[in-house]
DNA sequence: GCCAACGTTGGC
DNA sequence: GCCAACGTTGGC
């Protein structure tokens, strides 16, 4: 099998929906913003070593009533410095990360549909095939992760409200 | 607003 | 290299 095949991946992103919800990249231009303030690196790996262009990814919208996933994106541009790091005056500005070795990375990610019901975070704890998702861990706080293609599809499945 | 869980920092 | 203290995340 050639080393070169690669089937696309799938994610999921947190964002407070206070500071930028799902409906702030569908109406950011062409429906795309930079993922920047990432800083934790195992978060920060995932998008400098996994993602890459066409990946799909879930919005997820945390510290919401309920906390959800909302909507899909993808992955339009993959991982280049955060500049917000190197930025004295910015809020995600880290002294530790130099312009010549950046420490963080951001990727470009492009709204592709919302989906037609949030499904929150309480009926994702009693779905069956979920067990396992990062997400639903005691105590899992990565921003960035990795979603089973198992695990997208069943939850697609329920938010686009097939079948 | 509370607080458990986690990641990072820094003294030793 | 250990680990206590601290800051942050994020559900509730």
């Amino acid at each position: 099998m050639p080393t070169t095949a690669r089937s696309r991946q799938y994610w999921l992103v947190k964002s407070e929906p206070e500071v930028f919800s799902f409906d702030h990249l569908v109406r950011a231009p062409k429906k795309t913003s930079h993922w920047d303030g990432v800083r934790n690196y195992q978060a920060r790996n995932h998008m400098r070593d996994g993602m890459k262009k066409g990946d799909l990814v879930f919005f997820y919208h945390s510290n919401a009533e309920p906390p959800a996933i909302v909507g899909v994106a993808e992955v339009v541009r993959e991982a280049y410095p955060d500049s917000t790091a190197l930025d004295p005056k910015h809020d995600h500005f880290d002294p530790k990360s130099k312009a010549d070795a950046p420490t963080w990375v951001m990727v470009d990610i492009k709204a592709v549909e919302k989906l037609a019901r949030p499904i929150g975070l309480p009926e994702l704890r009693t779905i069956k095939g979920l067990e396992k998702m990062t997400l639903l861990q005691k105590g899992s706080r990565l921003s960035v992760q990795p979603v089973s293609p198992d695990e997208w599809d069943i939850i697609y499945e329920m938010g686009m409200g097939g079948a």
